[in-house]
Formats: structure tokens, C-alpha cells, sequence
DNA sequence: TGGCTTCGTGAACATCGTTCACACAAACAG
DNA sequence: CTGTTTGTGTGAACGATGTTCACGAAGCCA
């Protein structure tokens, strides 16, 4: 009947999950966590060494899930048939949005978490799954006939993925009405509109032009 | 010889803002500001109700600043005749950027308050100093020549600003070499490229064609 | 001088994260 | 079967932190 210290870990995680969907990073308890899984604050501790490491564990199933519902998406729309770049770039900026809607408490804290480490010491995990869903990106670009090479496309991969990105947490900044989501939406498809016209027209080049020293 | 209630009160901001940038958010301590202003700790809460007022205080100048510093970027271009818009949002980026990378610990406390504050009661003077950040940008777009009503040219600043804030934020999430200035920087250009001849070529109104439902 | 107000003070909560000495149980050795 | 070792759960205890509050000093006015 005892839980064994691997699901008792995953009771603990997703206990952990839940308190920082509701109440953010600074709703996760040692204290609040033990009682919820029944036990008591050390073992908390016997089964992580930190609340550093319960809030990263729970950071890595949720950027892992992130990868998957995207790579999901994508291969949803191959079986549709769907080759244009721009409703597949759409289809994974609307699984972003998706995402984050679904975790309003955790997805900030995965954020807030990401920066706290940035003194902390060496290359990640993190940014392992962080190039997973930026090489997603790159993937659709490549179908896309773009006069790119392999370089300019993963940056335009990137440029674009964080762009998605800033306008979804900057949205989420004020009060998040339904009135939010939709100018999210709006910028989004305004983005992304406005990114592949670039694209096409050799916009990615542009600045070498205009710009002297 | 004693200092004004509120010069006491900018000392404590000053020593805050210290505080802020050398430490983050958790470094920002009652006791520590009370020692380093000569105070006591119960004096600070007579100054402030809150260290959360403390931290909106610190951020309100600091985004003051920021406009501020983006306002002279956008007038010595006016007073050098520079009219190209491309240029132009390039040198707001680059005030942006600049800004961001000389307050390293503080910053990311901004974006960090800013989301604690989403369950917070109303509008804020917050929204009002982000929203002079989008006005410049907006004006900026008004001197381009796009097809752009007054809506649409705010939609495009806001979407242009949160994707310029996406990229800085994202490319500090990592370890913060000198390498990841160049690659902000080779972002921000490869995206305001594409945007200006985005919005030349009419990609704005792009989305309304190929996505039907 | 005697009251009234204002403001600084730091001791005193409550609540955190984290540690640690102890206890109990299971496995193992003789 | 008995003694030992090992692992693990426990919760009291420690230090730090945000915040409050009763007290007192210091000015001010009549």
C-alpha cells in the first residue's frame, strides 16, 4: 500500500504542480506540500535536496509537455495536408497560447524560475528543451522557400519563437480579461503575417542595406 | 542636519534600486534597507506600507527612466534629420537594450513584479508608463508610409515592442556572455528588418486572406 | 507647563526554508 | 534467534524574513 520513493516523488511533483498553478512560485510550501502528500516536511527533503529542485523538476515536465503538444500539432497538420508556413507557424503560436492558458500560475513561474538560474553555473537541461522547440520552428521555416541558409533560418527561428514569446508574457502582464487574449491573438497574427511578407521580400537582408556602421 | 521625510524616502529608493540590481527580488530585505539608510526597520514601514511599495516605487522610476532615455534616442535622431524608420525603431531597440543590460538584477524584478501584480485590483500608473513606451513606437510608425490606420499602427507597435521585449528577455535567460548581446542584437535586426518590409509589402493585412475560419 | 500630535524605535509575532538527532523497521550476519 | 547495520520517516529546533505595535521622545500650540 505504501507509495514507493518514485511515486511518492511524482505525488510530491504534482502536488508541487498544482500549488504553483494556483498561487505561483511563492505558493510553493515545504510545508504545505508535506501535508498534502502525507508526510512530513523532512521527507520532503529526503526525497529533493531543495524547493529549487521540486520547482525545476515541475519546470521540465511542463516545458517537456510544451515540446510534445507542439510536435503534435505539427503532425497533426502534415496529416491534414497543410504545407503554408503561416498557418503552421500560427498552429504553433495558438499551441503556445494554449499552453500557457492552461498553466496561468506555473508558466510565469517557469519564467521567473529560468531567471533566478542565470548566475547559477553551467549549460542545461533547460536549453536543451528550449532549442527542442525552437528546432520545431526552424523545421516549418525550411518547408518555407526562403532564401535562407542554415544559419539565418535557426535565427530567424529564434527570433521569431522569442517574439511569440514576449507578446504572450507581455500580454499576461495586466489584468488577463478575454479582452487580453484576443489582442494577443491579434498581435500574433500580425507578427506572424507581417514576418513571412518579410521574409519573401528579402526583409531578413534588409538591414545590411540601411544600416552603415 | 536630519533629512525630510522625503528625502529619507529616495534615499531608501536609492538603496532599494542598489539592492534590486546587485541581488534580485529576494534581495530586496527590510532589515538590510533599514541598516544601509541608518534607520530603523520600523521607520521603513513608515516611509512605505509595503516592500512591495518599495518595489513598484523602484519600478516606476526605473520605467520613467527607461522612456525617458528612449524619448533623447528618438530626439537627437529628429535633430540629425534622421527620418528612415527602420533606423529609427533600430536606435529605440537599441535604448532598450542598452537599458536592460545596465540594470542586470533589477530588470528581471520588474517583469517578475509586474506578474505577481496580475491578480491585483485595477489599472495601474504601470500601464500608463507602458503605454508611453508603445506611443513612441506608434509615432515612429506614423512617419512611415504604411497603408496603417490608427489602430492598426498601434496594434503594430505594441506587437513590435513585445517582440523586441521577447527577444531581450529570452536571450538573458542564458548564461549572459558576450555572446548573447551579439545574438539579441543580430535578433532585433533581422526582426525589425523583416517587420519594416513586412509592413511595406502590406503583410499586415496578410493573415486575412489565408486564414478563413 | 500641560496636553496633543507625529514619528522613530526595536522587541515581538507568524511564517518561511532547512537541518538534525532520534526512532523505528527491515535486511543482514553470526 | 539475536545483534548490528542501514536506510528512512519524523517533527522539534534554528535562523532569517515581513510585518505589527506598544512605548517613548520630540516638537508644537495654548
Amino acid at each position: 500500500m505504501a507509495l514507493d520513493k518514485e511515486e511518492m516523488s511524482e505525488k510530491v511533483l504534482a502536488i508541487a504542480e498544482a500549488l504553483l498553478n494556483e498561487g505561483g512560485a511563492e505558493n510553493l510550501k515545504a510545508r504545505t506540500i508535506a501535508e498534502q502528500a502525507g508526510i512530513s516536511v523532512g521527507s520532503v527533503y529526503n526525497l529533493f535536496t531543495d524547493l529549487d529542485e521540486v520547482h525545476r523538476a515541475v519546470n521540465m515536465r511542463l516545458l517537456d509537455r510544451l515540446g510534445a503538444t507542439g510536435l503534435a500539432a505539427m503532425a497533426d497538420l502534415e496529416r491534414q495536408g497543410v504545407t503554408d508556413v503561416q498557418h503552421r507557424i500560427l498552429a504553433m503560436a495558438a499551441a503556445y497560447v494554449r499552453f500557457v492558458e492552461a498553466h496561468p500560475g506555473s508558466w510565469p513561474a517557469v519564467l521567473a524560475f529560468n531567471r533566478r538560474r542565470a548566475t547559477r553555473p553551467g549549460p542545461d537541461a533547460y536549453d536543451a528543451l528550449l532549442d527542442a522547440l525552437f528546432d520545431i520552428v526552424a523545421g516549418v521555416l525550411k518547408a518555407g522557400d526562403f532564401g535562407l541558409d542554415d544559419e539565418r533560418r535557426a535565427l530567424a527561428a529564434r527570433t521569431l519563437w522569442s517574439s511569440v514569446h514576449g507578446i504572450v508574457t507581455s500580454g499576461y502582464v495586466a489584468n488577463s480579461n478575454s479582452r487580453q487574449a484576443e489582442e494577443i491573438w491579434r498581435q500574433i497574427e500580425l507578427l506572424v503575417g507581417v514576418f513571412v511578407k518579410g521574409l519573401e521580400h528579402g526583409g531578413a537582408f534588409a538591414h545590411a542595406e540601411t544600416k552603415s556602421e
